[in-house]
RNA sequence: GGCGGAAUAGCAAAGUGGCUAUGCAGUGGAUUGCAAAUCCAUCUACCUCGGUUCGACUCCGGGUUCCGCCUCCA
């Protein structure tokens, strides 16, 4: 049983064999930071992190790199509008980053370098790739990749540079020496920040960036290489052009690419302004019920993002939680077929769906058998993929809610109730069971006494 | 125009040349003071037209519709 991955060079499913043994190398393109993340980019961080803790529970040492592009149009013109440096601008949006990872239990890459601290390494890429005359200085202090240097432009994203010409989409830049050529370094504007270099004062382009880190991370040619669907192109065949004309050697060796979030069948972007930021789901859902929701698609189909979907995403992770609730988990059993087929179907392009129906199956029979051991075969499982990290009644009692009950006030709610009950005065005890519930708060009996939860 | 991806029950979403996916929702029953949870049973499927086949939702071909990329984008 080997872990298979679909590789978007080659559009098919390869088995996986890492470069050196034992370890994977893995750079994801991470995110501009100009402003709060939304959904999207808590797929991208998601999936990926998935990825990773399989990765490491077959046994791979993983390097995970994801960078942050630190410096961009963007986050110039963003700085301008809020009157803040870049550096505050930058230093707030990673920080919010690196929050919202937390919330949604990401796990941090082990490294994530950041576009501004790696000038040396671009500039030296750039000047390699000049050298060898793959780029060329324009009369403007601009520096442009020279795309049809190299023949096998196109071979990540199946496109044809003729074709790309017809669409006519290109920048119109008479500084060019042809329309395909795409910029390295940019010649600064006046107020703009800059770097000093041989083609005078500016900064980097986007796609050099990337290539820069990932090389200086991971070395010329290592394992996997992830992203959004947007980025195969032009951003990764622009890495590819960049890596293996200034090293010659081969970049990548597996390509993956998540698919989009999307809002009423449109994809989620700023741009679009469709986008839900993830602090803003989070005041309304679990970290763990927006963690099931994206991970309950595979990760190169979309998903469509709606409150309707998220509270089924939520009544589906209550049934995961409520086995646990049910029977207290001890030791994980061992070797059963249960793990067997999870393990598998992880294996076979980390189809979290079919290990979302494996966990359902394990939970119906701990139901049933109210076996404690499978009960930890299941929080075993759910945290291979970061989920079931919580004890369940902390669960359920942490879900966002309206309620402006103290759990305090709760609490006396219950003992009036307990009191009315033991008098078998029933409309009092309904009355306070529906007084709870307006507030979504839902009341739980059992021969043990009452509990509650929110949700 | 070029390249790529989709169409599965009320909703979401896997998958397979013949064998119950799974979850949410619904229905009937067990259980409960009433509920919830749980268990048992149960109703809804594979865009369309051809072809291959003993047999196709699954393979092949033609349609239709939708989405993404070709410009910054996760």
């Amino acid at each position: 049983m080997s872990l298979h991955i679909f590789n978007t060079e080659s559009r098919q499913k390869e088995m996986f064999t890492p470069i050196n043994p034992n370890q994977v190398g893995m750079y994801v393109c991470g995110i501009t930071v100009y402003d709060l993340c939304h959904i999207g980019h808590a797929r991208v961080m998601v999936v990926f992190d998935t990825v990773v803790r399989h990765l490491r529970t077959l046994g791979y040492s993983v390097n995970y790199v994801r960078n942050i592009t630190d410096i961009d149009d963007k986050i110039i013109k963003r700085a301008l509008e809020n009157g803040e440096s870049i550096q505050a601008l930058t230093g707030r949006m990673i920080a919010e980053m690196h929050a919202d990872e937390m919330a949604m239990n990401v796990l941090r890459p082990d490294e994530e370098p950041k576009a501004t601290e790696y000038m040396d390494e671009i500039k030296l890429m750039i000047e390699t790739l000049v050298q060898k005359g793959f780029a060329y200085p324009a009369k403007n202090g601009d520096v442009y990749f020279k795309v049809k240097s190299f023949e096998q432009y196109g071979r990540l994203s199946g496109k044809n540079i003729d074709d790309l010409e017809a669409g006519a989409r290109v920048e119109v830049n008479n500084i060019k020496q042809d329309p395909m050529d795409f910029v390295l370094w940019k010649a600064s504007k006046e107020n703009e920040p800059s770097w000093n270099s041989e083609w005078g004062a500016g900064r980097p382009g986007w796609h050099i960036e990337c290539s820069a880190m990932a090389t200086k991370c991971l070395g010329n040619h290592f394992d996997i290489h992830g992203g959004g669907m947007d980025l195969s192109f032009p951003h990764h065949e622009n890495e590819i052009a960049q890596s293996e004309c200034a090293t010659g050697e081969h970049y990548v060796n597996t390509w993956m690419h998540c698919g989009f979030v999307r809002i009423d069948d449109e994809k989620m972007s700023k741009s679009l302004n469709n986008f839900f930021t993830i602090k803003e789901v989070l005041k309304v859902f679990h970290p763990e019920v927006i963690r099931y929701f994206l991970l309950a698609s595979h990760y190169r189909s979309p998903v469509n993002y709606s409150q309707e979907n998220l509270e089924s995403a939520r009544a589906s992770v209550g049934r995961l939680y409520s086995a646990l609730e049910l029977v207290a988990p001890a030791k994980a059993t061992q070797n059963t077929a249960f793990e067997a087929s999870f393990m598998a179907v992880m294996n076979d392009d980390f189809n979290t769906p079919k290990a979302m129906a494996v966990l359902f199956d394990l939970a119906k029979e701990i139901n049933k058998s109210k076996d404690a051991g499978l009960a930890g075969l299941l929080v075993k499982l759910g945290n291979q993929i970061g989920l079931l990290e919580q004890d369940a009644t902390t669960f359920f009692k942490s879900q966002p809610s309206q309620s402006e009950l103290t759990d305090e006030a709760i609490e006396q709610l219950i003992v009036e109730r307990k009191e009315a009950r033991a008098n078998k005065d029933f409309a009092r005890s309904d009355e306070i069971r529906d007084l709870l519930s307006e507030q979504g708060i839902e009341l739980l009996d059992s021969s043990e006494g009452t509990t509650w939860r929110k949700g």
